[in-house]
DNA sequence: TTTAAAAATAGTAATTATTACTATTTTGCT
DNA sequence: AGCAAAATAGTAATAATTACTATTTTTAAA
């Protein structure tokens, strides 16, 4: 992976807002910098700075992916309303979680937990 | 909300499999009781029923959304490289979560946990 | 059991997020 | 400086989802 003035504004970008942004409200910021910029950059690069581990994504499910680029330990409360994605720094029991949380940001509907890795199934099949 | 044969055969599909199926597949296998049925018809009803809380809706970032008839507090397993997902009946420390089913399904690249609700702000602007 | 309003549907068109493609530019190396 | 690899802008294409409309189904009351 070669640099890129781009991709280090990308960066940039992400690391100064808590704002857990969408792809084309990124591209929207970085385009203040490089106003030549295009979508398919920022898509790019985002997908390349998730592989390399700089970068989470989040999946709300209201229809965009939004990103992070805290790769730190935690979790995150969706507001279906506002459709903000806010930071909980967080990790002890679900239980306690959801109390904490009920009681502090707003009401909580659901608490999802979502784990990605690979299967045994497709290690397997990668060893042969 | 009016009876329909659609809905019906959709939320049957859905109770029968534990493969958290997306509106495409839901699509396909409702078509072979009812092969007039349109996917606008999967897509809305879906939305419905997730609005009603009769299915739950679970986003892997995968560019398509799951939907799941079983409500009972569960978390999932995401595997990167079948793209199935998989139920897991835990609720404990995240900590032992983590433990737990990296020596069970496969590893664990991330584990992410996503509260939905509504926020404090949202909840104080509709008291207005 | 007819009937009429409300809700739901099929089918199609439109929208939106994301990815793919290509000719040109930038980067890293020697 | 000069060359190959990587990255870019711009545009076209794809895939998931939503919107629209004329027709059919459902519901409940006459």
């Amino acid at each position: 992976m070669n640099y890129s003035r781009q991709r280090e504004s990308i960066k940039e970008y992400l690391m100064s807002t808590k704002e857990h942004p969408t792809a084309d409200i990124i591209y929207q910021n970085v385009k203040m910098e490089y106003p030549k910029i295009s979508l398919g950059t920022v898509y790019r690069n985002l997908t390349l700075l998730v592989e390399v581990g700089e970068v989470k994504k989040i999946s709300t499910g209201d229809g965009t992916e939004h990103y992070d680029a805290d790769t730190s330990a935690h979790s995150h409360y969706y507001c279906r309303c506002c459709h903000r994605l806010m930071d909980l720094e967080v990790t002890p029991s679900v239980d306690q979680i959801l109390a904490a949380s009920s009681a502090g940001i707003g009401t909580v509907e659901s608490a999802n937990l979502l784990f990605t890795g690979v299967c045994k199934d497709c290690i397997r099949e990668q060893n042969k």
